[in-house]
RNA sequence: GGCGCAUUAGUCUAGUUGGCCUAGGACGCCGCCCUCUCAAGGCGGAGAUCGCGGGUUCGAAUCCCGCAUGCGCUACCA
């Protein structure tokens, strides 16, 4: 389904192939991110923000961030400050914003309530609105009956047309109202920069509220005024906000506004195609981290659901996905999440990295290994191993107390060969000193060489030195095992094996 | 129920001006190689009647129509 880009072009949306329609200023493209802070960084939104910010940084625009707060008792400040933490993990930045500022400060919608009444105040005056003395459960009442009648359950207009009589009177028995749009009958339609022309037909839209009976702005009014006042171009957003754009679209129009462009992804699934929530297991950005995965793992994963890179190059950080990506290249079909890919892309990344960051990265998760010495050496040897940071302490336990090796294991030691290996290795190491991991590497390969002509398979030679020195049949390489143990401590499970306690 | 969007292997996708598609790549799976082990890496394999049914055409995953399925919206949530 692509392609829509092209014909998009008229649209003010244009291909990085032709730079020359950048340099005008009045198409300065403006997003934004606009999360709710009713809970931690979802994936979806994490991934809304991706494209968002990859399209604007790669047009050369600004980024907006606006925190859509406006229902009060689901938002807090803590989640607020979470959400921000979270989308700078993420390596993704924003010019403006509530802890930045900027000239269309305040970014909080909370905040932003008298700029809002003074929209109402003017669809008021144009006779745009009307209020609605309508409760939540005649509402609700409402629109079962609507559905089990098989109507369209959008609201009824009970409230459209009461006398001045009849609202002093609902007034009077304590009724707040909440103030209506009034939808007018006509069509609706836009060009959608992906799914292209989208329309509605009249009366699919019923009487959305603008103000809530508590005073405060709803989505559609806070979201619009706000996208209209900060200068909002392009509106990138899910396609579960699709039907909404008919609404924003008539409010645009009502208050002499110019509308954005319009963009809308696909969702997010979870693995039984529904929308991707808590019961797919984590969805939080925040959960991934303290798992262990990395963010440019996170984001080169989001991004791959319903965007390919051209020439097959999947693995890629936000840099390199920043100089790739194009908007216009997304697939209009929703994508299902799936933590095996994104559990291969970690462990590229953790390998893609240089020892060091990994080793700084990695302290978090491995406590009571960090302050050791060769931590560095232990995490470069099993470096192969992991898929998050999280594995780290899993397979670190190699270098802690040895445990006793169980039946099948034990039998590496058993034989006459074994023994033989195993009093070699410790007459090699009596005599020699681990340095460094080049010098233990030199054990092993004496070790090789002293059985190399006698028919003996290396496996049979360094197996039983592993298991020794372990108790486990699987591990780090037995360089890394000898360097990060050391001589006394090697000698002594040596010695600890030949005297046959492990067999 | 209405409206909207979507529909290529278990999953993510390539494929858009119809023929180069006996449908390409990636994850996962299986096998081989490398290797002291586990991995990582390399190589190879299985896996898709391109949702279904019609039509247009010499020729359709690609165009048209219908149907089905999934998802979303239909809130004083965003």
């Amino acid at each position: 389904m692509r392609g829509y880009y092209r014909k998009a072009a008229s649209y003010g949306v244009f291909r990085k192939a032709e730079p020359e329609t950048l340099g005008k200023a009045d198409l300065m493209v403006r997003v934004r991110f606009a999360p709710s802070p009713t809970g931690y960084l979802h994936l979806g939104s994490a991934r809304t923000a991706l494209f968002n910010w990859l399209f604007a940084r790669g047009q050369g625009g600004s980024v907006v961030l606006r925190i859509e707060d406006t229902d009060v008792g689901r938002s807090s400040r803590e989640m607020e400050e979470a959400i921000l933490f979270d989308l700078r993990w993420l390596g993704l930045d924003w010019d403006e914003g509530p802890d930045v500022g900027g000239p269309h400060a305040p970014y909080r919608q909370s905040e932003r309530g008298e700029i809002y009444r003074e929209h109402a105040a003017l669809l008021e005056e144009k006779g745009l609105t009307y209020p609605c003395y309508c409760t939540p459960e005649e509402l609700q009442e409402k629109k079962e009956r609507a559905l089990s009648e098989g109507r369209t359950p959008i609201y009824d207009g009970t409230c459209r047309e009461l006398s001045s009589a009849r609202r002093r009177e609902l007034e009077e028995q304590g009724r707040r109202p909440a103030v209506r749009f009034r939808v007018p009958e006509r069509e609706v339609s836009f060009q959608d920069l992906l799914h292209g022309f989208v329309r509605f037909p009249p009366d699919s839209i019923g009487d959305f509220v603008l103000i809530r009976s508590d005073g405060r702005a709803g989505f559609h009014l806070a979201g619009v005024v706000d996208d209209a006042t900060m200068g909002i171009t392009h509106v990138i957003r899910g396609e579960d906000h699709l039907t909404n754009t008919a609404r924003h679209l008539l409010l645009f129009d009502a208050l002499g506004y110019t509308p954005p462009m319009y963009l809308h992804h696909s969702l997010l699934l979870g693995p039984d195609g529904g929308k991707m929530s808590k019961r797919h297991g984590a969805t939080a950005v925040r959960e991934y981290r303290e798992m262990g995965y990395l963010p440019q793992a996170l984001t080169n994963y989001l991004a791959l659901l319903s965007w390919s890179p051209p020439e097959g190059r999947e693995v890629l950080d936000l840099q390199e996905l920043l100089e790739l990506f194009d908007i216009g290249d997304l697939s209009s079909s929703p994508a299902v999440f799936d933590r095996e890919r994104l559990d291969w892309l970690n462990g590229k990344h953790i390998r893609r990295m240089s020892l060091s960051e990994v080793v700084e990265a990695a302290r978090g998760f491995a406590p009571e290994w960090s302050g050791h010495a060769l931590f560095p050496v232990m995490v470069e040897s099993v470096l192969d191993n992991i898929t998050t940071l999280g594995d780290l302490p899993r397979y670190l336990q190699t270098y802690g107390t040895k445990a006793p090796p169980d039946e099948k294991t034990a039998e590496w030691l058993r034989g006459e060969v074994a023994v033989r290996v195993l009093e070699k290795a410790a007459d090699i190491l009596d005599r020699r000193e681990l340095a460094d991991l080049e010098s233990a590497r030199e054990v092993v390969g004496e070790l090789k060489r002293a059985f190399a002509e006698k028919d003996v398979k290396p496996r049979e030679i360094l197996m039983p030195l592993r298991v020794a020195l372990t108790g486990k049949d699987h591990g780090p390489g037995l360089h890394y095992l000898l360097y990060v143990l050391g001589k006394g401590e090697c000698l002594r499970r040596l010695r600890q094996a030949l005297a046959g306690s492990d067999a």
